[in-house]
DNA sequence: GGATAATCGAGACGGTACGTCGAGTCTTTCC
DNA sequence: GGAAAGACTCGACGTACCGTCTCGATTATCC
């Protein structure tokens, strides 16, 4: 019976949150500016999101994350490389993104987590599989744990962004020999 | 020829910094607030430092960081599970300035590499004499690069602590085993 | 479309200022005393007056400033005296209020003209008035300018509550004395 | 065998008084802006004047307020109108000067009326010399009270300074003319 | 095809903190 | 002991956002 809530108000904020950090960080993000830049009353977005990190949040799960390249061919060590390049990569807007999200992790740790988790699952499902298939090969030894090297990955990838440290290929063939050493099997 | 800087001030100011992050995190952490909690005149703080971050930037240089165990003996293994180990340590006042740090490294950068280089430099240290030793004893590769394995350690630990993920034996035997894998000697 | 001005933060301002004046004087009224006495937002004052001045001029101007007697009878010494005595009185309040007229006008010299106008309209009426009808009496000279007869009453006034000077019966019958024959007729 | 008192700061903030009066008003006055314009430290000035407006005080008194011509010819008339119109004159620090007095009467009264007696002796003076003169010529009524009409004359001349209305020969003509009515004697 | 009920824009409201300015005091060194 | 220099505490300044609260003015259904 009532009017319904205005998709288009909401894509605007999302938008607006996505501009307004690439344009000046989380922290300077204001939901003053926010409703000024997707002109929309501030009372709607109090309405809708219970906080800054909650629109945040959306944001990330909903936004378009380009999807960086996870291939699965059968070259692990290139594959490794690839995971390792791809993450130096990502546009302003998405560091951007990033960094927020850590910011937020440091702030609201419950909420961080369940962000973390629900935009680290694609790595994790890749590290899964792709384990898998070198296990298979014969190229990794079977009692690794997936979940272990997928945090590594993660957490080599988060801290090199965060300290803006740029992933060029030496340091991608560097840290993908180290991890791969790590895993390999004793005979191979 | 001026009455010189007060140092009981700028010790007071930079106690009140610490204990607010221990109170309720960086982001409520106000100058207003620090200033009434260190008994001290808002100007008095505005006058020497230019932000919060630069506040909190002294206060983790100076404070005692209790400056966890890095043993170097005999035992590779042993040395890094102990690393690992006192990374999930830490009183709540260390847990958060860590936190703290994460959030200014997010918000600038440069500082935050400033600090972060400073906080680190001990462990980068125990890394590159403790991987001496052992490539030495013949256990290292001789081609492992000191400053890609301390980045793996800090990276490994920052993440677990930014997600709260509790660093527990068996989490520090898997991530020892992943490591040292990955640097040992091919026929050791 | 929006939520309308509220009149009663308004006029607890304007009361605040009133009362904060009798108490202290111009100099020592602060906006945010005002605010705390009102029970407002600093940022509803300064919303709505541009300046301190000008909550002090919708103040006098708005204020039941209690209209001093300005009779009309056949006496004309009589009324002039009653006028004069009338500006020896006033409550403490308005006293405050006219002092803070002052230090505005010699501020503010613009706003002050306007207030000062605005206040001195009932006496500048009942000058041409009363003059008029002394003239048709025969009381008093043709060719006197009211104007300046009332700018008269209103500088000696202004002068003697500036300096604190009490105006009793014997000053204001010297005064009075002045001024009529100053603007008797010569056949009177 | 103490070192006395600087004349040459003295006088330095003295001129730097006067100067910050004409460049901004009383309000604007602030001791910090004096001393770095004099060229002194804040505690000299604290240390020689118990506040603002004594500096101002002192600056008046001392000051060379150039003495408006007070003369006295054989026509009251003439010597009358010189007065208004004298008052008219004055440069733009001397009318700095006199609103800055206004302001500190309405502040501090106590003050302000020590300041404004000293002032305005010289037009009080000369009052009472030529109404002596006056009546001895039979052109003033003996019973007048030299006093009254000086203040008048005050009182009519600082009105007309705080409001900013200049002082033409027009308004000067019809004030002399009310005036001198005013205390004519009755058969002249 | 109206009634109606929640949504929307706009922006005023009471608050908290911001970063700055000036007041008046204190401390240091130089003269 | 006076004076320059400037650090100190204190309190007010005017601004920016916070999250809440009215206000019409739209829209969808549902009768």
């Amino acid at each position: 019976m009532p009017r319904p809530r205005s998709e288009k108000a909401r894509q605007s904020v999302l938008a607006a949150m996505r501009r307004a950090l690439a344009a000046g960080g989380y922290e300077a993000v204001t939901i003053e500016g926010l409703a000024a830049e997707a002109d929309v009353a501030k009372q709607t977005i109090y309405r809708w999101w219970p906080s800054k990190a909650a629109i945040l949040g959306e944001a990330l799960v909903e936004g378009e994350l380009p999807a960086p390249a996870l291939p699965i061919t059968d070259d692990l060590t290139a594959d490794l490389r690839a995971v390792f390049s791809a993450q130096g990569e990502g546009s302003g807007e998405t560091v951007a993104l990033a960094r927020a999200l850590i910011v937020v992790t440091a702030t609201d740790p419950e909420l961080g987590a369940r962000l973390n988790e629900r935009l680290a699952a694609p790595l994790r499902a890749w590290t899964a599989e792709r384990l898998a298939r070198a296990v298979q090969a014969g190229e990794v030894r079977p009692d690794v744990d997936a979940g272990i090297v997928a945090d590594q990955l993660i957490a080599i990838g988060s801290y090199s962004a965060l300290l803006g440290v740029r992933m060029d290929s030496e340091r991608a063939a560097a840290l993908s020999g180290l991890v791969l050493r790590g895993i390999a099997a004793p005979d191979s």
